[in-house]
DNA sequence: TCTGGGGTCCTAGGACCC
DNA sequence: TCTGGGGTCCTAGGACCC
């Protein structure tokens, strides 16, 4: 059994491209969230040394120097392309796991022509789709991501790692480059003197489970070629869920703050009774701009525990206002407000007590109506009066593309 | 002036139980 | 002066990933 990892290059940046054709030999950003940060950069912004995670304000003038295009990120338009690449994958693989929005990982009996089979994937992908992906081949998980990375780096795209090839590409790769090696344990191996992928995988098990836990061993095993990670087709249920947001101004006043609050609350809620499940606790909390060190800062969280689990909006936006009451304090700029939900599990697992109310009893229906025309006639169509209407503390996107393949009206235009 | 959001897993330590 | 052993659950913090 081997494993294949496609990833789509510069995912978000690609997606724009696809449908404005004059991005695609120019340089492209795409913005976080309030248009604060670079998220992703097409490859022209890579060579300009521009890095991820750039605010963009401090990177101004070379953006301007290279004629970046910045785009607001429209994750519409992304999860759209990502159903579209998903789908064309399915059939090349026996199982496939969705690992994120840009990549998958599947597992592929054993066969002898894996760079014919590598470069199917590019160009049908390419052909159905218009995206440009890499394929990583190999016979872990682990592995695959490394063969992944050198396709990219090295290899027009599609790669495998091979027994016979394995060792001396890890003699030749860096140890950083390893998934689930981050900075803080690259610095630490480093010092250690550990700088190849090669260099780790020669520890005795025992120094390593002890410097890098259960986990890093068993990344060590997949990188000797022992699988250990398990291909995930159905990716369990999340066990959190988290709805917080910048806001587009700063917001000083309670109302805005509440509102914020419960409009997150709401789209928790709506997130929790997509997975079928219900939650047992919530967090709301808020914050100052930590970066703007003249203002008097100030962040506080609150927890409060449900008696009933539910996933009923009105219940969460009402725990939700109640935890803020307990840490408001007016005279502070905030710049983010969020929730969190904890304790989540399924929705047929709910311990009601003798108090239950009955409208939570029978809240379920209600919600389903909700959800219902909320899903036919486009989000907040029905909502509740605590979000607000106006809603002047929303999250600036000024940057952003149309939404080419899911609104009637954004579908785009070919002159022929 | 302007700095993202949403997840996972592991460990250690405390509370509590028998 | 003496002060068990084993277990669960929860939380906070660290590290990592996309």
């Amino acid at each position: 059994m081997q494993y294949a990892l496609v990833d789509c290059n510069n995912f978000y940046a690609s997606c724009e491209r696809v449908f404005d054709p004059k991005l695609r030999h120019v340089p492209v950003c795409i913005l976080s969230n309030n248009d604060g940060c670079i998220i992703a950069r097409s490859a022209e912004v890579k060579a300009a040394g521009i890095p991820m995670g750039a605010p963009v304000f401090k990177w101004r003038k070379q953006l301007k120097a290279i004629n970046a295009r910045l785009y607001s990120s429209n994750y519409t338009l992304y999860g759209d392309m990502s159903a579209r690449v998903m789908n064309t994958l399915r059939p090349f693989a026996d199982n496939m796991e969705v690992y994120s929005i840009d990549e998958a990982f599947l597992q592929i009996r054993e066969r002898s022509d894996y760079a014919a089979y590598g470069e199917a994937i590019k160009q049908t992908v390419y052909q159905y789709t218009g995206m440009p992906v890499s394929v990583g081949i190999a016979s872990t998980k682990t592995l695959a991501k490394l063969a992944n990375f050198i396709a990219k780096k090295y290899k027009d795209g599609n790669f495998q790692i091979t027994e016979s090839n394995r060792e001396a590409v890890l003699k030749y790769i860096p140890v950083g480059e390893v998934w689930g090696i981050g900075r803080r344990t690259n610095e630490k191996l480093n010092h250690w003197g550990l700088k190849s992928v090669y260099d780790l995988v020669c520890q005795p098990d025992n120094w390593i489970k002890k410097e890098l836990t259960v986990v890093g061993l068993k990344m060590v095993h997949e990188l000797r070629g022992k699988p250990c990670f398990d291909l995930q087709e159905h990716p369990d249920a999340r066990k959190n869920i988290i709805c917080s947001r910048s806001f587009g101004r700063i917001v000083t006043d309670k109302i805005s703050v509440r509102e914020a609050i419960a409009h997150h609350a709401a789209r928790a809620a709506e997130k929790l009774r997509e997975q079928d499940s219900v939650a047992t606790g919530i967090t709301s909390y808020i914050r100052t701009n930590r970066f703007r060190q003249q203002d008097p800062q100030y962040g506080q969280s609150h927890y409060q525990s449900l008696e009933v689990a539910t996933s009923n909006t009105a219940a969460l936006i009402e725990a939700a206002l109640f935890n803020l009451e307990q840490i408001f304090c007016s005279g502070y700029n905030y710049a983010k407000a969020g929730i969190a939900l904890s304790g989540i599990r399924p929705s047929d697992q709910v311990q009601y007590n003798l108090f239950t109310p009955e409208q939570e009893l029978k809240s379920g229906d209600l919600m389903k109506v909700l959800d219902a025309i909320n899903h036919q006639h486009g989000n907040h169509t029905l909502q509740f009066g605590a979000m607000g209407l106006k809603k002047p503390w929303l999250t600036k996107s000024d940057f952003k593309s149309p939404n080419y393949t899911t609104k009637w009206a954004d579908l785009p235009l070919v002159k022929a």
